[in-house]
RNA sequence: GCGAACGUAGCUCAGUUGGUUAGAGCGCGGCCUUGUGGUGGCCGAUGUCGGGGGUUCGAAUCCCCUCGUUCGCCCCA
């Protein structure tokens, strides 16, 4: 019986596994520099915990959920996102009582898509939120967190933030009847794909691919319209501050994001490296939302940023090689060669034998992976209670003993 | 959910218009060499040709179904 990973899941080692690790110690560091704390959530929640916030006319929502019931009939989701688990645990717990409550995480989340490279039906994300701040000084921090991620992670990648504010959520409720009304007017102009979306979530009709689209695109009632000088001065200083930071930006008015809950500032940063799924952070600010989920009416910003496309575009990481190898001549001389290991480990050298009795594979086994040190374990050993040591880098061997080998080990 | 390409050894891949026992390189094991190095030489094992069904005297090769990967759409991290 060979059973198979399922489908858009994979298991994790050797390279793949160094990168993870990596990328999930900078976060743990730069989090730190920032100031931001650890909140772990469980994988699942209520159902309706994402059902409101991410939109019922999502697609999240619509057809990518893994739901089911438990055996006492509560309605269980795999949770799909990490900013409502995230802000229900901070409400659960009484973390918003000092603001700005400033937490990250990192964790698996699961959609029912298509599997495609940089997409995974079980994924990994990276999510920094800022609950209760409505300074830009905090839409301005955490792009700025992002964008020293990223660099510290993929240095030789190229990637662009691209940014666009929505506006007030007042102002983009009545956008999208705007919209709406205006795309239904012009029917014949649009795509099969967008028609689909007129009604139900007309803002995404405006970052559609489709050629067929750019015309009327070009036409429609344009958001920032809407806007107050407020807000617009708001965002030209967001953007001010983030040039002056030298990251690079790309304004980008049809950017609009997938889920329901943001408005104000929205952001991705994307790279042109990964093909068709080139968003590796995305987020924004979501005023409101902590209300909705039964919290005080806070403000909040924060993105999320995927693990599996960020380790896409990293370098390999060699792996920290074992500095010490044993050559065990005999089987009978493994007493003796315990003795060395457990000295060398407890003196925090890191110590390996390949269970081969053969000097000449221990040699071009060591040899092969780069190991500095020889330990030579046989008969005359054996006999006077010592080891020979061969310093693989210049040949040289010595005859040691525990008490003295530590002299001879750099 | 839609469209397309691909799936042969642990890895990278050959495999002719269907024809005996399915190949190469790398890696792996053994020996040359029973206590001293990266090479070198000789031998060896690789396998449900993704899975199932069909056509045929005969299928890795043709047809159907299915699973998976990749690319595009969609969606998003």
């Amino acid at each position: 019986m060979k059973i198979n990973p399922v489908r858009g899941t994979h298991d994790l080692f050797g390279d793949e596994i160094n990168k993870f690790n990596k990328v999930v110690a900078e976060v743990k560091n730069i989090s730190q520099q920032f100031g931001f704390n650890e909140l772990i959530t469980p994988i699942f929640e209520s159902s309706e915990l994402f059902k409101k916030p991410l939109g019922e006319q999502s697609d999240v929502v619509l057809k990518e959920m893994y739901t089911f019931n438990d055996r006492n009939e509560d309605e269980i989701t795999l949770r799909p996102e990490y900013t409502t688990p995230m802000i229900r645990a901070a409400i659960s717990n009484g973390l918003l009582n000092n603001l700005p409550a400033k937490f990250f995480g990192t964790g698996q989340m699961f959609r029912r898509e298509r599997p495609q490279k940089g997409r995974y039906r079980q994924f990994n994300q990276i999510n920094f939120e800022n609950f209760g701040s409505d300074d830009l000084f905090a839409d301005i921090e955490i792009i700025c967190l992002a964008n020293t991620l990223l660099k510290k992670l993929i240095p030789n990648s190229k990637f662009t933030l691209h940014i666009n504010t929505l506006g007030a959520r007042e102002n983009l409720s009545d956008y999208k009847k705007i919209l709406s009304k205006f795309f239904n007017n012009n029917q014949k102009f649009l795509s099969k794909d967008s028609l689909d979306k007129i009604n139900t979530n007309p803002l995404r009709i405006l970052d559609s691919k489709n050629p067929e689209d750019s015309v009327l695109i070009k036409k429609s009632p344009k958001l920032i319209d809407l806007t107050s000088k407020t807000d617009l001065n708001n965002y030209e200083e967001i953007k001010k501050s983030l040039t002056g930071l030298g990251i690079n930006i790309f304004e980008d008015p049809n950017l609009v994001r997938g889920l329901d809950y943001y408005c104000h500032t929205v952001f991705e940063f994307k790279s042109n490296e990964l093909g068709s799924q080139d968003t590796l952070i995305g987020g924004g600010r979501y005023n409101g939302l902590i209300q909705t989920l039964g919290g005080k009416n806070l403000p909040g910003v924060g993105w999320a940023g995927g693990i599996e496309r960020i380790m896409l575009l990293m370098k390999s990481i060699p792996k920290k090689q074992e500095n010490i190898h044993l050559a065990i001549l005999d089987p009978t001389f493994k007493l003796h060669a315990i003795k060395i290991y457990d000295f060398l480990i407890k003196n925090n050298f890191s110590v390996y034998w390949n269970y081969k009795y053969n000097l000449k594979k221990s040699l071009s086994f060591a040899n092969e992976k780069r190991i500095n040190y020889l330990i030579i374990v046989g008969e005359n050993e054996k006999a006077n209670n010592n080891f020979s040591l061969k310093n693989l880098s210049n040949g040289k061997q010595v005859i040691v003993n525990i008490d003295n080998i530590l002299d001879y080990l750099k």
